[in-house]
DNA sequence: AATGAATGAGCCTTCATTCAT
DNA sequence: GATGAATGAAGGCTCATTCAT
């Protein structure tokens, strides 16, 4: 699927790649407050450090500072998994890359809420390209488990493969989303810990 | 913690919960569709049959309407899960209860997920009753468990009782979630079973 | 065709006949003074006598005020109009027709000047039936004219009927477009006297 | 009447005509398919082939553009009209004086609407320079008309001179207004000759 | 208890104009 | 002379809430 095309009647692309952090950084913060719907767009262009009139020239509407949003998270959090893949295809390996992603997970949590609670709002152009991108991290993680599979480390049906991916992604996200009720009784390490062993022993029946 | 408590200028106590039940039915419609910020308070006026001045006479603001829609699913779900709690403490017990659970969500996918994704709107002493609900779901799972272990038929460490039980929910909530990805793949019969499978296996170490 | 309809959230059909005459009759004076584009909705609610929330319970779009204000016009017009039909079939009875006409154009001078210049503005459909009622005008003074041919007053051709109808009204018309030129050189008396003599003495070749 | 002053902040004055031309040119198009309020300075600029930056270096204010638009109109119109004048002084003459007037309304029947339409537009003082070269026109018929009269070929009381001008011109511009009705029924040629005939008849008491 | 007209703060978006490069 | 990014005042419209009937 192609990348949802975000309209801007500037020219200058750098420019424009720099706006849109920019904005992008801003809103996140602001989402995260306030969520989508009472954010107001004047807020957006301010703690982006420009005017009411600069914001439009980089976006349409306030729907693309949300995609601008979701993508920017989706895009570091794929660029965070990939610079820790160890490309191996042992239990270890697979166990470790459950463990980035969480890590990953517990240093971008709000991020995450964010884009899981708001993504609805989009256009739902964008909502499938968005979904797209969360139809990549499912594979990513289905790619692995395929390796370990086939070198034999581990002995699960390949129907199943895709739901334990899916199992996975979960996973990690309910440590963002059920922070209120986990903080409580876990740190992170054993969280890690005690949902990668469980994760494993399902994968080893 | 007490219920939370929405104010209304009618006396009498019946009409109340009448009028209220109308409204709640009428609104989980409206946010399924359109979520909470896109439905206005005339339409969820009209969805519940009078007028908007009517509605005012019920609810003080429009999160009230989300209060109730929220308490209202709880309520549903709860409901429906003692109805079916066999009360007994083998595995088999567990395993039905989570297949009892697994049910309610599919029949109330919908419900879940507008709550999920709407309850952070509520101000905060409300959110703060909707999750001592959703932990009052967490301990009766827990106390499924202890009493499996109690029972000599589960060996698990008793700090992880609590981290299971979350995670029997989360896994629930997933069928609502991921359905998009999911229901491509799986009937409601197979995920149970699959996902069963690996929460008992996950909790025999 | 039928008639352009204006959308309205209130039920009281009297009340909107009354707000919108309000609302017509404050935004004339505006569309006189400033035109269309130039004056804004809010200034329309205050002169209309109610607040900007008010003004859009009985409108849609700032577009349908226009609408509002060239429908009322043209009702005015052919009322007057139509008060003064002496319905008889003498060369006598057109010239009267004529100065009749020209007359209320006279007296609402000012509101043909808007018409005109800022029917454009509608929304095609509008357009449209504004148009038919603009068409409608010339039937009656086609009408007229056919009278006098059929009884033997006028002698002109058939084809020529409806273009001496066009003449007429612009002829009219002229007294308000023109009126920074005409009205140092003519009164009103002397406009249509000349005018009637030359448009009859056109018509009887 | 002094022309109405353009300000720029170039110097070379071919320069400026040039760039002037392609301005008015290019607004013609976009004022004829959307009114001037609805057309923006930047569409104006693309039109005209630079930027909106460039657009300001040649004009001041949007007004000045609309200027410039009817400022050409109208010395297009008296060079067309110049180029046909036959100077003589028979009926013949103004016959065919009327004739190409209304052929060059035929040819320019946008331009002139969109004239009629916006020049109300203007700031006050181009409004004056604009309403001059109106006047200008209507004296170049009662220029032709005099010297009719004065050659015995035309019997109409002095004072009527101005008012037949006047007539002529709103004849031709009912070509324009109205072409919605009369193209219907009529092609040019018929028009001319009813029109004229019939203004001709009207001064011949 | 029910109704629905009235209110106005506030939202998203546009666009004429400027000015540094 | 030309460019185009930046500005922010201002506009159309919505909608939660109130209150007289």
């Amino acid at each position: 699927m192609p990348k949802h095309e975000v309209k801007s009647t500037v020219k200058d692309e750098e420019l424009i790649q720099k706006r849109r952090e920019q904005i992008s950084r801003g809103a996140v913060k602001l989402f995260i407050d306030k969520g989508f719907h009472r954010t107001t767009t004047r807020e957006i262009a301010k703690e982006a450090g420009f005017s009411i009139g600069t914001l439009y020239e980089y976006i349409r509407t306030k729907e693309d500072v949300l995609y601008l949003v979701c993508d920017s998270i989706y895009n570091e959090v794929n660029m965070r998994l990939a610079e820790l893949d160890t490309n191996d295809n042992t239990i270890e390996g697979l166990r470790l890359a459950i463990a980035n992603y969480f890590e990953v997970i517990n240093v971008m949590s709000d991020e995450f809420l964010v884009m899981y609670q708001e993504s609805k709002s989009l256009p739902s152009e964008a909502l499938r390209y968005v979904l797209t991108k969360e139809l990549e991290m499912v594979q990513q993680f289905e790619t692995i488990i395929q390796r370990c599979m086939e070198a034999g480390n581990l002995r699960i049906g390949p129907e199943e493969v895709s739901l334990a991916a899916h199992h996975i992604l979960v996973q990690g996200q309910m440590w963002s989303f059920r922070r209120w009720a986990l903080r409580r009784e876990y740190t992170l390490e054993r969280y890690i810990q005690v949902q990668t062993d469980q994760i494993i022993q399902g994968l080893e029946k």
